[in-house]
DNA sequence: CCGCAAAATGAAAGCGCTTACATTACTCGA
DNA sequence: TCGAGTAATGTAAGCGCTTTCATTTTGCGG
């Protein structure tokens, strides 16, 4: 469509009478221009229509505004209210953000990981492994890498996130505290899936010393999921009487089944769900569920960018942001 | 941590000994450089450890990468299926695809438009409304505008989408059909929404004579709304022998509802919904619904960047992928 | 009204690429 | 072996900004 080229900087500087200087000075620091000077050039980009070119911008000054966000899968996510409180938080700090979707797939991670690169993104929020020679790449360049939804031993940069194993353990007190006695838990062979698994069936072990029946989730997540895995539970020689389930969605699932095979939630068999979203506390039953703190997340990233580009020393490497068990209905 | 500058393409140039035009020759078009060439500069890149930086690229080019779609919500969202297969196939077009999330708010929307817009972004796909001022900004630039999920009569540029005021005709007509007489609508106010309740409701009086019940969601969406609206009907005079909802989440939540307060779904009360995501084949009773075809959308969109880039005219301004009611258990 | 510090502006050199154009290196038929 | 035509490479001028450094303007106390 671009019948002609697209006004300049100096386009503006000369219908403002001003060097170009005193123009890019205007945007980055109108504090720092006359006023009479900024009322003239806010004038002359009025007349020539004038949008900032930031690609350039961002070449001359080596500083990107662009952040990279990269999950496995998005419908159905266990990201997706973190990426929203991350999309929200970030916009509104002048980024500009990018989705990237690794399907589960290493290789698309990394593609997508060099593209951000590429950009000279100035930070790449990341969810999956990072093979250790893209991690050189990431630490050869000025982007930030936050690692995010887990506390990984040796964090490529920054990582900002919770103990799954902690979560598991957690959730095996909070079940045995409940009176249950035969928990299934259904996996999400994801590695976090596993922390989380490995975490509860080592408490439950050392506790009570009984066993843990166990479903595994397929990846990417798939529709019928929770047909299929309340088909597996039923199929077991005896019920169990509480089931962990990974995302809501397949909590929520799980309940929906239980009811239509003529089972009471939690009576005849109790469902935990994972994410708190906002799924666990409409359901009838309402969900018990593990709480993430998505705005903490967002806003300790936000505040890590905001204090690198001021050049700080980032102190806190590892930050964790909790999580609670929220009792409901279900369990 | 950029301890030291970046290897640049005259870097590799160097350690290939080339000049640095071949080595941008040999990432763009391969095959125009000589095979030896080629191998020495495939070993400099190796050595170097370069990444190409794309700001500059897109700058000396004049072309750029960045697709940007704007949703007015993310977490529940009715577009999260056409963003993922958007993205999914974008990325493998070799774009960057940015996501911003607008919250209903005009402001924002346009705010997040002229980001794009400095970012000087292939395309710009949007799904709400853009003034007057914004579009004249989109025209005076490259950026391919694409406007998705409506038929605007007056379309910025590109349209792939749908017809809203067809869809609430359809329903009528498919509601009638079935048998029911006492439908209550329930209302998402955006403009999209609003059509397809002027399409049922023209359709439902002109061929019925009767009146349509109605309620009014709120934007954002929020948690609860369903027991809220649940609660409405309940309090209506007459009860309803048909709901039809925005969004299938709501329509999930409305059937929970109803089977909580000991209604049987379709028989005492039948649900329908919109989107067809995976949660309406899973529920029980599964949810009659409005399936989009986001696939062709996504496709359709990548076909006509492609189109575009390879300088060729559009012919087809506004693309209609259509819909189908997926009949199902709930209705 | 002068002189000086501070404020405001300007000049110009890049940032790391792409690409038009010029040049050099091949290939192959006569 | 020569020369024309093609393939491969090089040269250099930008792309639109930021930023350093130099210069001009302004404000103000004496």
């Amino acid at each position: 469509m671009a019948s002609t080229t697209l006004p300049t900087l100096s386009d503006v500087a000369k219908a403002a009478s001003v060097s170009s200087a005193t123009v890019s000075r205007y945007f980055s620091n109108p504090d720092s221009v006359a006023t009479k000077t900024a009322e003239r050039i806010r004038q002359a980009v009025l007349e020539t229509g004038y949008t900032p070119n930031r690609l350039a911008g961002s070449l001359a000054s080596n500083k990107s505004q662009l952040v990279s966000i990269l999950i496995p899968q998005l419908a159905p996510s266990l990201f997706i209210e973190t990426i929203e409180a991350l999309v929200s938080k970030l916009s509104s700090a002048g980024c500009i953000v990018t989705v990237g979707v690794t399907e589960f797939d290493a290789a698309h991670n990394e593609a997508l990981i060099m593209a951000a690169l590429a950009y000279r993104a100035k930070a790449i929020i990341v969810t999956g492994e990072v093979s250790d020679e893209v991690r050189k790449f990431i630490r050869q360049s000025s982007t930030t890498a936050i690692e995010i939804w887990d506390l990984p031993e040796d964090p490529i940069d920054i990582a900002v996130g919770f103990s799954h194993w902690e979560i598991g353990r957690s959730l095996a007190q909070f079940v045995r505290s409940r009176g249950y006695t035969r928990p299934h838990f259904v996996t999400n062979p994801g590695p976090r899936g596993i922390k989380r698994r490995n975490g509860f069936l080592e408490e439950w072990q050392t506790g009570t010393g009984c066993d843990v029946t166990e479903s595994l989730m397929q990846l990417p997540f798939q529709p019928g999921a929770a047909r299929r895995i309340f088909a597996e539970i039923q199929r077991l020689e005896e019920r169990p009487d509480v089931v962990l389930c990974g995302p809501d969605w397949m909590a929520q699932g799980l309940i929906v089944e239980a009811m239509h095979f003529g089972l009471r939630v939690p009576e005849d068999i109790a469902v935990i769900g994972f994410g708190n979203s906002a799924v666990a506390s409409e359901m009838r039953p309402t969900i018990t569920s593990v709480d993430i703190d998505d705005q903490r997340i967002a806003e300790t990233i936000a505040e890590i960018l905001l204090n690198r580009d001021r050049g700080e020393e980032i102190r806190e490497k590892v930050v964790n942001t909790g999580f609670k068990i929220i009792a409901r209905e279900s369990a």
